[in-house]
RNA sequence: GGCCCUAUAGUCUAAUGGUUAGGACGCCAGGUUUUCAUCCUGGAAAUCGGAGUUCAAUUCUCCGUAGGGUCACCA
């Protein structure tokens, strides 16, 4: 049996888009689950709007998503190949120069070479959707060459796939009714047909194909918002394909052993950056403390005057159970640990209610209390939540907690202060609290 | 408009010719020893319509309807 070949045709016209992105991504995994080869060819034949810049764009962010692959070639490259196949097919009489109007360039005669349509009903076996049946009639006599030396996509797909052995053509449903051209190319030359799979499309909000009006659709936007790659692909491939169980986090790896093409779906499936964002939030659960940190950009942080690595490494765990995605991440969020907070009196108010000097109160009973603890105690968030916990339930939790919380972190929202406690340190919390009580006049 | 594809909650999906139609995201409510987040529990929410085949259809067939894709000397 033929070794299983699939391949990636992006045109360097563009940045790597998130289509792509899925569509290498599933036939990285058919092939890699087969035991089989994952091309990638630059659809460069288009010379006036394909660029290099794009091309490294596009190559960048598959390497980005780990999708290797076993071998990488350009269109223009086979160039000869393409010309000697339409001098082939002219020869046999599959094809014929035709001198005719140009449409792109006004006034211009030129000599294009069409395909020569044999006019007949095509069907193919789609691995999603089953026999598809086109009448190539309706096509007429397409143009395969702009002149015997300029070949035009469909004829250089053709040519490349056959000779790059691949198999399996598996793309976007929008290339579905390019299908029964190929077919009628590849019959002319006398190749044999792939296998061929179309995927359902990535929509967006309105249901339409994802375009750039609905937002953020390159692979690079993504990137830069702070996903993972894991994630990322993890769901691309949920996008259109579910497996056998009810597993929703996987790794390429996991995909790689799970993945069914049987199981892709027909229809298309609408982007949702929610669940995206919940996938996102597992993955980064999963990171080593080391990619965790890589992720993080904490170039703010590390210049606060209190700064130790000692201190970041008790209050990155903390900021990582709240995160869906490294973009999210603010500063200020743990700023306050190394740096003193400000913060407004009123705020010391639980709930902007009650009364100011009750709360001073409270503050002071908490601050006796917990100055009179020992080290081993201020290194023991259980010890000190015990040592005021009693106190605080009899006279309303709220009152005492959110006080002593807001004076640490100046913050509506944070860590609990039995979680700021040990970091900040016995010193610095008492320093902390005393400032606030200074406030209350 | 021609051709082609598709159709289970708001979204991603599972399932079988016979099920209380399952899971997840999101949403709502309650709880987890103050807030936010996390976590837990509970809840609302779906088989596009009509015929036909069948004892039985969400599942098979046909016809509608709706949505999408594509109609280049782009890829």
């Amino acid at each position: 049996m033929n070794k299983i070949r699939t391949r990636i045709a992006p045109s360097p016209t563009g940045v790597l888009h998130m289509g792509t992105a899925r569509t290498a991504l599933v036939n990285y995994l058919f092939a890699k689950k087969m035991g089989g080869e994952f091309l990638i060819r630059i659809e460069d034949t288009d010379k006036e709007r394909s660029t290099k810049e794009f091309e490294t764009n596009i190559l960048d962010g598959l390497d980005w998503l780990g999708l290797q692959h076993d071998a990488l070639s350009r269109q223009s490259e086979d160039l000869k190949h393409h010309t000697d196949a339409i001098a082939k097919l002219i020869e046999s009489g599959a094809a014929y120069e035709s001198e005719e109007d140009s449409k792109r360039e006004e006034g211009k005669k030129v000599t294009i070479v069409r395909l020569k349509n044999p006019g007949k009903k095509i069907t193919f076996n789609d691995l999603i959707r089953g026999d598809v049946t086109f009448d190539t009639t309706d096509l007429g006599d397409f143009v395969i060459a702009r002149s015997v030396t300029d070949p035009l996509y469909h004829l250089a797909v053709v040519v490349d796939d056959e000779r790059s052995k691949i198999t399996h053509v598996i793309r976007g449903e929008d290339h579905i009714s390019n299908t029964p051209r190929q077919i009628l190319i590849q019959e002319a030359l006398g190749y044999e047909r792939p296998l061929y799979a179309h995927l359902p499309l990535i929509l967006g909000e309105d249901k339409s194909k994802l375009s750039k009006r609905h937002g953020a659709t390159s692979v690079d936007d993504y990137k830069e918002m702070g996903y993972t790659k894991d994630a990322f692909l993890n769901y691309l491939a949920l996008l259109g394909w579910h497996p056998t169980d009810e597993q929703e986090i996987f790794t390429l790896v996991e995909l790689v052993k799970e993945f069914d093409i049987a199981r892709v779906q027909k229809g298309g499936a609408i982007f949702s950056v929610e669940k995206l964002d919940w996938i996102n939030k597992h993955h980064i659960e999963k990171l080593s403390d080391e990619a965790y940190f890589v992720g993080l950009d904490l170039s703010e942080i590390i210049t606060l005057p209190q700064y130790s690595d000692e201190r970041m490494s008790m209050v990155l765990p903390l900021v990582r159970e709240r995160l869906h995605k490294f973009g999210d991440f603010e500063h200020e969020e743990i700023a306050f640990f190394f740096d003193t907070p400000t913060y407004k009196t009123e705020n010391l108010l639980f709930k902007g209610k009650g009364d100011i000097a009750d709360t001073k109160k409270h503050l002071e009973h908490v601050r006796k209390t917990l100055s009179e603890l020992g080290n081993d105690a201020w290194s023991d968030t259980e010890v000190l939540k015990a040592s005021i916990w009693d106190y605080a339930s009899e006279v309303g939790r709220g009152d005492v907690l959110w006080p002593l919380r807001y004076c640490l972190s100046g913050r509506d929202k944070s860590p609990d202060p039995f979680t700021i406690l040990p970091i900040l340190g016995k010193e610095e919390s008492l320093k902390r609290i005393d400032t606030a009580l200074e406030d209350i006049v």
